[in-house]
DNA sequence: TAAGATAGGCAACCACGTTGTCGATATAGT
DNA sequence: ACTATATCGACAACGTGGTTGCCTATCTTA
């Protein structure tokens, strides 16, 4: 039971893979006019979602403290994808929506990602992908919005 | 020709699987006597390799700046996985090269990949795991080193 | 030998993460 | 009702990694 491959190229082709699939994604959404936008950013607005949430909650969800949330919610703010404004229920809270800027670069990135996704299968077959999916699934967490690595994507 | 899975999901899985995979290498090198070394650590001592490098060249192989490099290679040094030597055909250069500890380090993570590698083998079969390498290889580009990402690993 | 290229290092700066603290507001307990 | 506790958002200080710009030393080439 030999292995053509050494070890270590398993994470670093996922890695590469990863990579590809963002940089095309990002180069696409330049040409489709959000050219400001950098990877972190589609990451955290996904995070958001359309229905908001709060700068605790983000950190929740993307594994990072409060504090680290806030200031990508700063950022975000001010490049103006998304907007903050208070909760009338809770006035200590302030609800981060996107903003409909935000709202266009989301969907234009869901269907960009597919339209990757379309070419992936074209290259290795649609049931080569779906197993090559499968597997993934079957090896990773559940939660798919971890982002805490510290410094994960960069650069405004 | 439907599909089940989102595009967005395919690039997350990635990540995460990169990350699990990361994340279970230093916990097990954490465990056989290296509990310092950071996820940026392994892939840096990767590509200086047993020959050893110089900052510009390493600089380059990795896709950032000689000064990016030349902090990387401090912090090394500073933990002792690498050293520091004059080239004494050419007096400029300072050769880098992996201490004992340093190859240590190496040749433990590659068997732990490889040992990873193997349990990812036993969960999805061997022929599968052939063909989910091999798709990635078909989809990646062929340098396996680019750490260019500002900020990719983090933290010490 | 003079001119240009290359190596390494220093400084200043930026992005993003962390912990600690604090004031303001909600909520629970007596 | 009133006090005690918990939560939210923000600020400050700090660490790490990356960038560009610049400078000196050394090799190379015309």
């Amino acid at each position: 039971m030999s292995s053509d491959a050494p070890g270590f190229e398993l994470p670093l082709r996922l890695l590469l893979a990863f990579r590809s699939l963002i940089d095309e994604l990002h180069t696409e959404l330049a040409r489709q006019g959000h050219p400001d936008i950098r990877p972190m950013h589609g990451f955290v607005m996904q995070a958001i979602g359309p229905g908001g949430t709060t700068a605790v909650e983000l950190g929740r969800t993307l594994g990072v403290s409060k504090q680290a949330a806030g200031k990508t919610i700063d950022t975000l703010e001010r490049v103006g994808y998304i907007e903050r404004a208070t909760d009338p229920q809770d006035t200590r809270r302030k609800i981060v929506r996107l903003t409909p800027y935000g709202m266009d670069a989301l969907t234009r990135s869901a269907h960009i990602f597919d339209t990757l996704r379309a070419r992936w299968a074209t290259e290795l077959g649609e049931d080569r992908l779906r197993a090559l999916e499968s597997d993934l699934r079957k090896m990773t967490p559940a939660n798919l919005w971890r982002l805490d690595t510290p410094g994960w994507f960069g650069t405004l």
